[in-house]
DNA sequence: ATAATTCCTATTAAATCAATAGGATTTATA
DNA sequence: TATAAATCCTATTGATTTAATAGGAATTAT
């Protein structure tokens, strides 16, 4: 399961893509109520955000937060990564946060870890292309009743 | 990432299914040695999956545990399942474990849901398809040298 | 009877999670 | 230039979960 934190960060960010198409900023508690977020709470993950370069500040009267990336250039990988750190189950086949199944005898030929790669793999695929733009485009897909034209 | 629980349970799954071709009963002690886990922390796996119908037990002495059910009838989903919960990394999106995310506005038309509804498919699809044979002849390929023939 | 094993319950130490608290710093604007 | 309103930063806390450990009861082959 995801974390609070990566679960509100993404919603945050889906907020931010989708309420502030000007850019102008947007303050933390303007966004906490509308999510339904502690604003404390919340302020720590925009701090966190920003700190990766997704998210930009205005400090100060009429501050807030606001998109600093395009919407279609931050994805869920990232932020889940941020938040959670490793996607893959197993520390053997992630990439970013490798580190070795201590109990394992040979990496190169457990079967177990065969399955979690492809599994891992599979997963980074899709959250990678679930991008803040992508999200809401499903959002209005979902709204709309239509169904994916293929 | 998967819970040590739940990791080394399917070390000693896999175990059980490649080196217990007769279903003689194997001994925990034996198990946790060769797969390098604590023996009081494997009794207490062993017997959540005996629970579970994976595993049967004899007691006494001579005693150890074999396969209840045949090595592909038992998947890496249900003993994930049984240790760590949910697949799924949303609450809203999980099947046998599904919760309402509290915050959520409209789970139909969320688009953030609907990404993790596809990742969870995925990855449900994926690791039922892991049975303990299927992870044994990986690692049968694996060791080989062999490519998957297509 | 004995030894060897699984079964069962309880406890614990450490880590992680989800939040809260309090104030320092920055900035618009009256 | 004072004030109000916002982010920034550090520390703390309570609850939960994780990964084990301990000790003995029950069972069974020899």
């Amino acid at each position: 399961m995801l974390s609070k934190k990566a679960k509100y960060a993404i919603n945050a960010l889906v907020y931010l893509a989708r309420e502030n198409k000007g850019n102008e900023p947007i303050q933390i508690s303007t966004i906490a109520k509308s999510e339904h977020i502690s604003r404390k709470f919340l302020e720590a993950i925009l701090l966190d955000l920003k700190n990766a370069g997704m998210l930009n500040s205005k400090k100060g009267k009429a501050g807030g937060y606001y998109l600093q990336k395009s919407p279609d250039e931050i994805n869920i990988a990232e932020v889940t990564r941020l938040f959670d750190g490793a996607i893959a189950l197993l520390p053997c086949v992630a990439h970013l946060y490798y580190a070795k199944c201590e109990e394992c005898k040979d990496e190169a030929t457990c079967g177990i870890r065969d399955v979690f790669a492809e599994v891992r793999l599979e997963t980074v695929n899709m959250l990678k292309h679930a991008t803040l733009s992508d999200i809401i485009n499903r959002e209005e897909r979902l709204t709309s009743g239509q169904k994916t034209p293929l």
